[in-house]
DNA sequence: TTGTAGGCGTTATCAT
DNA sequence: ATGATAACGCCTACAA
């Protein structure tokens, strides 16, 4: 195998001196235009290719951006790295993916090796376990840009682009009663985490809107699993009063719901509406399609990327952004009386 | 902003070299343990960290790999990466991921960036789009590993690690005979390409090894679309002999089919078997969950990685390896009636 | 056991 | 318009 060629060959060949290359190849404006001709011409005919590690390494900017979540492979999170790389990939830069898997430790150990990798900006989702900020305020301190998306943790000079939770809920309950519906139930996961809090608040806030009376009986946890929709919807049927409808916070917890609901002879949407949140793929391939809140991952990723562009550009200036996106909801079959279409 | 801490800040502290900083931080063996000590100590101190850029320029490792795939956000895919990340990262690799969008000259592109990058390795499904193999013959040429997985070219010196379609379209339409189905249908996507080629091919030899002719009526194509399986079901049934299964090559193919089966009154699985292919989430969440020849993404990922570290260990050896999975078929209520269960 | 020196490939700052 | 030189941070013969 013969050695990569450098600049000092083309160099060698042209019996010139590698800085001539090197701003021939750069299209330094004081290199004649014949030299430029020449130096193009052998690179091509030596196979000549830029190392850009040896530049980054020059420059200080490696022209690689890291991105940090829990797991790759779920649609949420896969649809936003699409994002991320085709906003940063026109820009000239790679990314380089790691995965959590929701440990706190994880995390620090690849926040750390992103930093030695010397990426140029770290985008983060962080890992449900993660309560220290050590790491991340590390980031910082080494003068690398910061961007949290859709999980964030509140540090001075992170930026961030979030879902309005709130929002998304809001637009549910309302559509809900929009329907006709006024016993709306509604299905969390864990009001630990601000996301379902805020769920639960728009929920909330659309059932007050509408002067209808916040019933602390539809409210019910469940795991993130259809069997676990199954079993909410169960116990809400047997209450004295049933509700009419539910906003469920994740769309398996929707799915189970209505299985369970076709199993007692509801009819959907016409006894019965149901809306769920995030828009998995499955929503819209179901025999009755769901109608979701969706959560816009395509876009998260390309603002999220935008947002790194930003403070890369304006360099020094460390400017703190926080992005809120609005979410957008689905309306399917789930939810969609006749009589309104 | 303090500039980042060298070994030769280290050095400077404790009056020694910047040689045997660097040493001691190596834990090479001929460097007295109170020196290391002290090396260590004052790297804490000074919170030093390794600039990996540096050791790439001067190794030749960039402790990266490039994946290059079509879309990072489609199931199979996103699990592929999974896959590999959790396989090279314990090792010390990054995953660089970039997308081709199924075009050729982004793929062209994209690997000479890598190239350029300095990647220790690619990883890389090729684009349904590619014809030329310039740019991969490329990459052998640097003596950069290549792997190809699922979509692989047949180039000499690249790796590969595919998915038996043939067996797994054996196994689908074993199965489907073996529940006492005669009459079954193939839906298949576009026979220019040899994964749908060799799903045909499988379930030809299962018809033939159990004495069922072979019925050139049976085998459909589709755009990889619901409405597709739809079309493509309504005309199979309105075959003279419309058929008793089907072995769709898709799983959206699949759904379309059971939705229309069902619209005509047809009970599955009592009357009519499918089986789909690829196990998408979707399959298993349905009400009537769907039947899917599982192409083990997150198998083929570690795989591959696997593949591509023996590549590297094994230094200038050449090692070629073609490794071949097998798929699993899951079974399902689309396709298992209850006297056999 | 530790120091010296050179180089990995590139670019930027001086000169000329 | 081009050349010479140093430097980015690290590692490693070779010396001592």
């Amino acid at each position: 195998m013969k050695k990569k060629t450098t600049i000092y060959d083309i160099a060698k060949e042209l019996n010139i001196t590698a800085a001539t290359v090197s701003r021939a190849l750069n299209d330094n404006p004081r290199i004649s235009a014949d030299t430029k001709k020449l130096v193009m011409a052998t690179a091509k005919r030596l196979n000549y290719k830029q190392n850009r590690v040896a530049q980054a390494l020059k420059s200080g900017k490696s022209k690689n951006v890291g991105v940090v979540l829990p797991y790759i492979n779920r649609n949420f999170f896969s649809t936003v790295i699409r994002g991320i790389e085709e906003e940063l990939n026109p820009k000239g830069y790679n990314v380089i993916i790691t995965q959590t898997h929701e440990k706190a430790n994880k995390e620090i150990d690849i926040v750390q090796n992103l930093l030695n990798a010397q990426v140029d900006g770290i985008l983060i989702s962080v890992s449900r376990q993660t309560n220290s900020n050590d790491h991340l305020t590390q980031v910082l301190k080494k003068n690398v840009p910061l961007i949290f998306f859709d999980r964030k943790k509140d540090i001075k000079g992170g930026s961030s682009v979030t879902l309005d939770d709130f929002q998304g809920a809001y637009k549910a309950t309302q559509h809900l009663i929009a329907q006709g519906c006024t016993k709306i139930a509604h299905m969390t996961i864990d009001l630990a985490l601000l996301i379902y809090q805020n769920r639960l608040a728009g929920y909330k806030q659309a059932l007050s809107e509408h002067g209808i009376d916040f019933n602390p009986d539809y409210v019910i946890g469940l795991q993130s699993e259809i069997v676990a929709g199954i079993d909410a919807a169960k116990k809400l049927m047997s209450l004295p009063e049933p509700p009419d409808a539910i906003f469920s916070a994740t769309d398996l917890g929707a799915l189970g719901a209505i299985q369970y609901l076709k199993e007692i002879g509801k009819t959907i949407p016409d006894d019965f509406c149901v809306v769920g949140f995030s828009n998995e793929p499955f929503t819209q391939f179901m025999e009755l399609p769901i109608s979701s809140v969706d959560q816009s991952p395509l876009l998260m990723g390309k603002t999220a990327a935008k947002v790194f562009l930003e403070q890369i550009d304006s360099d020094d200036v460390k400017i703190e952004k926080n992005v809120v996106l609005s979410p957008t909801l689905e309306i399917r079959k789930s939810s969609l009386k006749r009589d309104n279409q």
